[in-house]
DNA sequence: GATTTCAATATCGAATGTCTATATACACGC
DNA sequence: GCGTGTATATAGACATTCGATATTGAAATC
């Protein structure tokens, strides 16, 4: 993942919880789930194919996410991802731990 | 860093803020920092020798941070770590990004 | 029906950061 | 001087992300 003007990799490993995210609101394939974090985000995170695609073979292969061959409305062939139910379940456990994460970095940005 | 019963890395890179701003407050040495980041996080980040000492050193190359050998209360030597004029400016950026990304990931978990 | 075009998918190598585990340095008590 | 305990340091392994490039397949054009 990269962020909009930016290189210091402040964060790593919440690409699967956007993905995860993105999913559960409905299937779509590789490309629109960038595209969707891209816009919902305004730009601050840009997925690009080289850590997209990896993430999507990693989370298919722990079957939090299931994908299956398609075509668009263009007709072109695309690999619809949809979120499994132990997704569906990891994705619930993935926010949880954002949430404890966000409110230790706060105890120590603010604490003082 | 590690966190409290959690392997899955969710998160990455926050180290450098972490630490920063616990220096922000006061210098302290190494292990101290360690220690006050699990204190104030309630055991939520665990800071890892191996984690701590080449981030240490990583931003004490960066010119953030500088370190100064001394002795402890109980004589022991230790290497006392500073915030420097370059580290807080760099803090400070560190923190917008931070807010930035909480802010972005917090727009995918919630828009839908 | 061969070729071009284009978007979607896929892969590769490099760079980085963190982990576990182990090693070194030094002060103190004995 | 020898063990003990704490602080600092290092080594090797591993995972994730990036930039760049390759492959695939359908449609369009000729």
């Amino acid at each position: 993942m990269k962020r909009q003007s930016d290189r210091t990799d402040l964060l790593r490993g919440t690409l699967d919880l956007l993905i995860l995210r993105t999913l559960e609101l409905r299937p779509l394939h590789g490309v629109a789930i960038a595209e969707r974090i891209r816009q919902v985000t305004q730009g601050t995170f840009v997925v690009q194919p080289g850590s997209l695609f990896p993430a999507l073979h990693r989370l298919e292969h722990e079957a939090w996410i299931a994908g299956a061959w398609t075509t668009n409305a263009e007709k072109r062939r695309v690999k619809s991802y949809r979120l499994t139910a132990a997704g569906r379940r990891h994705l619930a456990v993935q926010r949880r731990e954002w949430d404890r994460i966000v409110t230790a970095v706060a105890q120590v940005l603010e604490t003082g």
